[in-house]
DNA sequence: TTGAAAGCGATACCAG
DNA sequence: CTGGTATCGCTTTCAA
């Protein structure tokens, strides 16, 4: 920058100014700056900039990379961005390590705001975090007073999925879920209040609930089907959490010989092999690629609008009715 | 830091040295300025770090975030660098966006080294980036002077996949790849590869390749594959050049009321839903997730080794059997 | 071994 | 509107 300052003959405050679009500089100093700055091929260096200013990275915490739900977001996350100076910055969870080691190695980067999926940190934690950069927690039915939040109506989809099976005729319907380690009720992780829906749907159906729990592995998944199938081999459908865990219980029902007559399988999310004619599960989508885009738009809102107060945003499911569900056997 | 160093009674640089493990530091004072860190609960800032030492980032650029073998890279790297200090930088290239711009904003936030899978980056941009920072380039048969690669062998992989087709009887046997934009002898990615050494194999074999090319979408690859089978139903067999065109020319087949029986495909990477019993896709693996570890090894012999010359990895391929692909129809 | 002081490359305040 | 200067938090000589 220096170098830029000394050959178009003016201060590096002036260069800086043109830099950042700031006020105070005359057209013609601009554009004899921004002519050096081409002619030299200056490029300002952000770990200099993160220093006194912004970092132009944007933090996205995920819990891991299997699940193309999250590539969903980060995508529609990235395309939000493609046009801005920010950068994202992706920081997976890796197996049973737990989002707030990830958060805080995002925050000493001193990113100019992070998102986060993570269903297992507390509320207060967040909250503190939110203090030091802007947070948009997604998924989380939080009620929080730093950081937003962006929800799919669970409630709404799995009633959606639910509804859908039992006007199949199924009657014996059973859920897999991913385990959860912490069970707060300030805190509401998405598998959670779809478990809790589905427990009470099903016993004002005057049915009986059979929930299954699992890792968030896809062996831990098709095992956890496979023994549900084993113990109750009256179901006739299941419901999964989400769409990796559908995936591998029509793994299960396939590799036990049996189809879509014999065990009907809804999922959650619509990820794209849902969509597939040899898959083709039936699902609720919660459109990932928006949920990614207002995530940045909420972050873009306080990082430059300076926004402090919190926003919600939900977003309403859809039914995705395909062959993985059909109507009960005899 | 200051309040780190005052609070324990000793200098800034101390406590640096303390924070990086350097030489000359007693253990006493080692030990005292770490508990004051953990008192206070000091943590360093990156972005000052990386103004004079290192910004304990790692940029990764890959194509497009639809790809599940990317993921696995991802996955593979982010694995690797689980038990260090460094932070993987995701940097997705959208649509027709080159890798440039993309390489260039994470050298723009000097991040300690870059992996690059951008197929159509030239060499020479390369070399020249690779002088400012480590540099390794996946997939791509460079022959580069300053930067790392890994390659999967395309040719044996290739040859894994059409010698199994001929094995099948298969005699109509179509490629489906990607378009590239550029083509070039000393920069030649995968898809180059596989296509010619697919033609070369057809040719060997007295057969008339078919070549249809896409580009890197789910819906081109679909009319591609579609409009291939239209122009020559007398195909039976279609290998494509990755996992993803496989996906969709299969799906391609079951629209139109065909199945493995009629038209076997094959496609290469072995992503994860290739193994589903519902798609069941014969395909090549690659390794996805050993070259993202692989990547991160060669990285940090730069970063921390010093090492300055180049080093070339090469993965062996491995034929994938499943249903997908059956022997010729009558 | 330790501490003091000089940068790194930008931003931002404050006179002129 | 412009240029000088202090400053951000850390690393890195260089003396002591």
């Amino acid at each position: 920058m220096d170098d830029v300052a000394r050959a178009a003959g003016v201060s590096k405050g002036a260069v800086s100014k043109v830099i950042r679009n700031a006020y105070g500089v005359s057209p013609e100093m601009r554009e004899r700056v921004e002519s050096t700055i081409r002619e030299l091929g200056y490029r300002p260096r952000i770990a200099a900039q993160a220093m006194r200013g912004s970092s132009f990275s944007i933090g996205m915490e995920i819990p891991n990379l299997d699940s193309e739900f999250f590539t969903q977001i980060m995508n529609g996350a990235a395309i939000a961005l493609s046009n801005t100076k920010y950068q994202l910055m992706i920081a997976p969870g890796l197996g049973e390590m737990s989002g707030t080691p990830v958060l805080e190695n995002l925050a000493d980067r001193q990113v100019d705001g992070i998102i986060a999926i993570s269903p297992e940190v507390t509320p207060e934690w967040l909250e503190e975090l939110a203090r030091d950069v802007p947070v948009v927690l997604l998924g989380r039915h939080d009620n929080p007073r730093n950081y937003d939040t962006i929800t799919n109506d669970d409630e709404a989809g799995t009633r959606l999925a639910v509804n859908h099976l039992l006007s199949l005729g199924h009657r014996e319907i059973a859920h897999l879920t991913l385990r959860m380690r912490t069970e707060r009720p300030d805190a509401r992780p998405p598998h959670t209040v779809r478990r809790e829906t589905y427990e009470t749907l099903l016993v004002e159906a005057g049915l009986a609930p059979s929930v299954s729990y699992c890792a968030a592995t896809s062996d831990s998944a098709y095992v956890a089907a496979t023994e549900l199938l084993h113990a109750r081999p009256q179901t006739t459908a299941i419901f999964a959490g989400n769409d990796t865990l559908a995936i591998e219980a029509l793994r299960a029902v396939a590799d036990l010989g049996l189809t879509s007559a014999d065990v009907s399988v809804i999922g959650y999310d619509d990820i794209r092999v849902a969509g597939h004619p040899l898959v083709s599960l039936s699902t609720v989508t919660q459109f990932g690629e928006t949920m990614g885009s207002i995530a940045i738009e909420l972050l873009l809102e306080r990082i430059r609008g300076g926004r402090t107060t919190p926003r919600h945003r939900e977003l309403k499911p859809e039914l995705r009715v395909r062959s993985s569900t059909t109507t009960v056997r005899a």
